[in-house]
DNA sequence: TCTGGGGTCCTAGGACCC
DNA sequence: TCTGGGGTCCTAGGACCC
């Protein structure tokens, strides 16, 4: 009997296909999904890819090609996206109890104690795109094999691979046909290998999946360290790295934006930075986590060498370890102070909350009475629940700034949010 | 004019402890 | 001239992922 088996589900240009789905007119279309602030090309259709377009590039840069062939860039929509996500992976998590949410759009199943009710692993992946294309009709591609590292490399068999109909068993071959396909694919695309590895791979005549799975681990381990050794274990089938069905909490949580345009003043910046400790604060209490210090950074415009730069950061300790929004913003809040200074065009700020412990594990205060600590509990509770109810940023402080936004980043070409928000459904005539 | 936003892990080196 | 042998914790920097 062979030894744990791990699936990698991918749904194919994930953000791309989320708006293909609502607008079906898009179907071969060549289109991007853009960053926040409409900055780069997150997400490309294959026909884009085709073009040429690398991930990353920025779409003030691709005009003229997106001029010649009618390229279509849609600011990204996370409400719709996440929501997507969600429902892939409820229909996936029915195949599969063993499941480990890797992003937005991957995640890893335990397939060995299941795949024989649907006939094996190969028809169990079949099973799994035709439902999930089905009840969210979106595409995905299922990769198969002993090892994490292995399964996402049979996933990108099955999407480049006309020849595996989406889904790729690494168990179903021989394994000439494994070293095969292994001595085709460069070593840039295993998982775990960037760009700097690949560099120094290549130095020592490691260009292939197959070359760095024929290297030895242990010389491995002495030029690259136990993280590429652990990886060229898992090539080999050794499997290194478990399914981590419950995701741990967050160590830290970072809330960030650049401006639609550049800011000087710094009444503007604390609405920008107020905007974002409320989100991070609202992340701190899903997880259920208090925040002992938080770091604050402005960035001037790093792509403009010729305009002065500063980019400052200070770490500010807090009193104790809280999860409420007015205290973490008034913290901020004199962060900013410590670090503003007159003259810069800044491009962005942010704030990392760090030194994450329990809620639950809290330590009774001695400069905090009960009382207050439960009505800062029960007004947060309500904030956040008002906000999930009716959007975020229903309810928000006054820090966060009123009147019509000069520091909000550009979302130009936005769709509706289909599946989340009543006023939003799309409509059929 | 326009260039994203989130995370994790590992390592090396220094401070400090007994 | 000789100058131990462990530890831990913290931080910065580098590499990776999506």
């Amino acid at each position: 009997m062979l030894g744990p088996q791990f699936a990698l589900v991918d749904v194919n240009n994930f953000y791309v296909s989320c708006e293909r789905v609502f607008q079906p007119r898009l179907q071969c279309v060549p289109m991007v999904v853009l960053s926040n602030n409409d900055g780069c090309a997150v997400a490309r259709s294959n026909e884009v890819k085709a073009l040429g377009v690398k991930m990353g590039t920025p779409w003030f840069k691709m005009q003229d090609l997106a001029r010649e062939h009618g390229i279509l860039a849609f600011s990204s929509n996370y409400t719709l996206y996440a929501d997507m996500s969600n429902r892939v992976v409820s229909v996936l998590r029915a195949f599969s109890p063993d499941l480990e949410v890797y992003s937005i759009d991957e995640s890893f199943l335990r397939v060995d104690r299941v795949a024989h009710l649907h006939g094996g692993a190969c028809a169990m992946g079949q099973c799994m795109r035709e439902r999930v294309a089905l009840w969210t009709g979106l595409p995905v591609c299922v990769g198969v094999g002993p090892t994490k590292t292995l399964a996402k490399l049979a996933n990108h068999l099955a999407k480049k691979n006309a020849v595996f109909n989406g889904v790729c068993d690494l168990n179903d071959m021989t394994r000439a046909e494994r070293v095969e396909w292994m001595s085709k694919i460069a070593v840039s695309e295993v998982w775990g290998v960037g760009r700097r590895l690949t560099q120094r791979l290549d130095l020592l005549g490691i260009h292939t999946v197959l070359d760095l799975r024929r290297a030895n681990p242990m010389d491995i381990r002495t030029h690259f360290g136990v993280v590429l050794e652990r990886t060229c274990q898992e090539l080999r089938g050794v499997s290194c790295l478990s399914l981590e069905a419950m995701a741990p909490a967050k160590k830290q949580i970072i809330a960030s934006r650049s401006f639609g345009g550049a800011i000087e003043n710094k009444a503007q910046l604390l609405e920008a930075l107020s905007s974002h400790v409320a989100r991070a604060a609202e992340k701190l209490r899903e997880q259920k986590s208090l925040c002992a210090a938080l770091q604050v950074f402005l960035q001037t415009n790093r792509f403009k060498p010729n305009e002065p730069q500063y980019n400052p950061a200070v770490l500010v300790p807090l009193m104790e370890p809280t999860d409420d929004t007015l205290k973490l913003t008034r913290a901020a809040s004199s962060a900013l102070t410590q670090i503003f200074k007159m003259g810069y065009r800044y491009k962005k700020t942010g704030v990392m909350f760090c030194g994450l412990t329990q809620a639950s594990q809290r330590q009774e205060s001695l400069f905090e009475s009960n009382l207050e600590k439960d009505r800062s509990t029960r007004l947060m509770g309500t904030v956040d629940r008002i906000n999930q109810h009716f959007g975020s940023g229903t309810i928000q402080s006054a820090a966060c700034g009123v009147s019509q936004k000069a520091w909000q980043m550009r979302s130009n070409n936005r769709s509706s949010r289909y599946t989340t928000c009543w006023m939003e459904l799309p409509v059929v005539s």
